[in-house]
DNA sequence: CGGCATTTTGTATTCGATTGCATGAATTGT
DNA sequence: ACAATTCATGCAATCGAATACAAAATGCCG
């Protein structure tokens, strides 16, 4: 091929592609015995089977997908719809829910919403659209109309990082507000009075919603409470959640303690203390959620919550898998997590 | 007496979708007509338009994608082929890419192979049956039998991060050698003399050996060479880049300066002198590409490159979809880095 | 060897939307 | 006012594989 001066392609010729009559043809057979070699090959002779499948292989056949999904009203697509890839969370999540669907044969489609309930309820339009046999949601909260949609295509679903309290959708994850109330806990022993939250809107975002509830509730048993002004919402990016901290940190009463609903938000707010030369954790103590590598490699490590991020993922596609080939499978799972204690979290200073 | 036989239970109907028929009765047209508003509104006329598009509302309908794709040859699926989600790097590229497709309608396929070159083709060869229409693979070294299944297959696709020097293979990239080559001359420039460096295993992975050969082609042309004993190869985690680094510091003759091929190489790197008690920078220089956030954030600040993470992204997204639509686009871009200079560089301590 | 059960294979229909071709309606030109 | 053209729409064939049903081949038994 010589680099032309533009250098600039269009479209190859489509479709030399070779169907089943083709195979059919070359092994001397029906495309009925072809499509049964591929699908039920119990069904066939053995000696049948060998020149079909040796004609599958010389012309490189491939079955057409759209074809198949159209006659057998199954795709063997699986949806996962994510807020966002950007932040490594979900996509450790997919990429374990990817290893358990390829390994079944399965494909999956992948789409981000960006936290955007209306962008997820069109995207996954689409994707029921495109026959996508069934999804994995991120969150317990999405507008009523996705689900009923999935109802009405009769699509299979699990909500993940999340369980649903009132048993009405599968779902699987673990006890968001557990681990936020385990972790304030934990900084109330410690000696904290003042304490202050970095935080997701919690608009459509349920994590977020039940994480602040748990550091809420945790306060209230031990009869304190979260003053409004510590308490700042904003997106999932260092920045931001730098510029949140800023704000904590000129409030005339600064909190001891700063809560960050992820890990995110965590090292945003170390940022902002650095800069301002506020101390960790001697004049604030900050922690996050998830676990991730950005917070374990701060300097101290940031105190964190580990998720079972992996472990969601895989179950997630166990569970969809299961139900579109009508077996039986748990529909709630509640994982466990763990706190990760370290240099981030100490006493709060007398003085 | 009729003796009515097992009594058949009709299975929850699995799909209530309404079809293009059950539309064109309601609003009183053919199906045909369905069709063309639906793909070729101009052709309709107004107040039709508008009937069809009501009964289009009220039914709910979604075309069948399995159908359509089948009779029009076309599925707008675009498939995004990854070594990995975890990487944060292409995570951020997929997502510039899927917010392009999204806005043209189409999808995103996404799938990963773990740096495995077959798998890098069974996926492919999956997603081609699925009906997948155009692709996109990060690196330009691939497997010459997926070359052959998209050249039979007639699928438009793009290669990334890398810009194919033989001009084969439309790619949009950067210049990967280039970008080592900078870094390096500006660490000799600092005057460093014995260098490391941490890397991916090069099979299968031109990125990793593009940018080896930049830093030793740096070295070269100031007359200094790369230790055997100086390069350690690894899999891209922070345990394992960490691993690395203690045998670098074991060294009797140590380096200076070490280069990481991308970010997380540089922190396992960096976590590994924490532990050692060797000081950065002044015991030693360390230096990453792709400038992500977890460079950013460390203690000092990563010196790193920007690499064009969503450009790229961006840019593919862009020109397959303009190869589907059979417009012109230019087959091969090569995107700007940059350095950026932190903390985690200085000139070597005199001792 | 006939009869019946079982295995193997083929024939023909079907899935749902797209599209070439044909038809009838509306518009234009002279 | 009538032919020529354009526009809007419907009819019916089609994409490629799956599958119900029918038919043929095979096996088994006494």
């Amino acid at each position: 091929m010589s680099a032309t001066p533009t250098e600039q392609v269009t479209a190859p010729s489509r479709d030399k592609r070779s169907s089943a009559k083709d195979v059919a043809r070359l092994a001397g057979v029906s495309t009925a015995t072809v499509s049964r070699v591929i699908n039920n090959p119990e069904q066939v002779d053995a000696e049948t089977q060998r020149l079909v499948r040796e004609a599958v292989t010389k012309l490189r056949y491939v079955p057409h997908g759209a074809a198949r999904a159209l006659r057998s009203h199954r795709s063997r697509m699986v949806g996962a719809v994510v807020p966002s890839f950007e932040y490594a969370l979900y996509a450790r999540t997919t990429s374990a829910m990817q290893a358990v669907l390829d390994a079944e044969g399965y494909s999956m489609v992948l789409a981000e919403h960006h936290y955007d309930l209306a962008a997820e309820l069109r995207i996954t339009k689409q994707l029921v659209g495109h026959g996508v046999d069934a999804f994995v949601f991120v969150g317990l909260h999405h507008d009523p109309a996705l689900f009923a949609l999935l109802e009405n295509y009769g699509r299979p679903y699990v909500l993940t990082w999340g369980v649903d309290p009132m048993r009405q959708h599968p779902s699987i994850g673990f006890d968001n507000r557990a681990a936020t109330f385990a972790m304030t806990q934990h900084l109330i022993g410690l000696g904290h009075r003042r304490f202050g939250l970095l935080s997701a809107p919690t608009e459509g975002n349920d994590r977020a919603t039940e994480r602040g509830a748990g550091m809420r509730a945790a306060l209230a048993q031990a009869g304190l409470a979260l003053a409004d002004e510590c308490v700042q919402y904003g997106p999932i990016s260092l920045a931001a959640s730098a510029a949140m901290m800023r704000k904590l940190l000129a409030l005339e009463h600064r909190p001891t303690a700063v809560v960050g609903t992820n890990d995110v938000f965590a090292v945003g707010g170390m940022i902002a203390c650095r800069e301002a030369g506020v101390r960790i954790p001697e004049d604030i103590s900050i922690t996050g959620v998830d676990n991730t590598d950005l917070g374990a490699t701060q300097t101290p490590a940031l105190t964190s919550i580990r998720t079972p991020i992996v472990e969601v993922g895989r179950a997630a596609a166990e569970q969809v898998i299961a139900r579109l080939e009508g077996k039986e499978h748990a529909a709630f799972q509640t994982l466990p997590f763990e706190l990760v204690l370290r240099g981030s979290t100490a006493e709060p200073q007398k003085n």
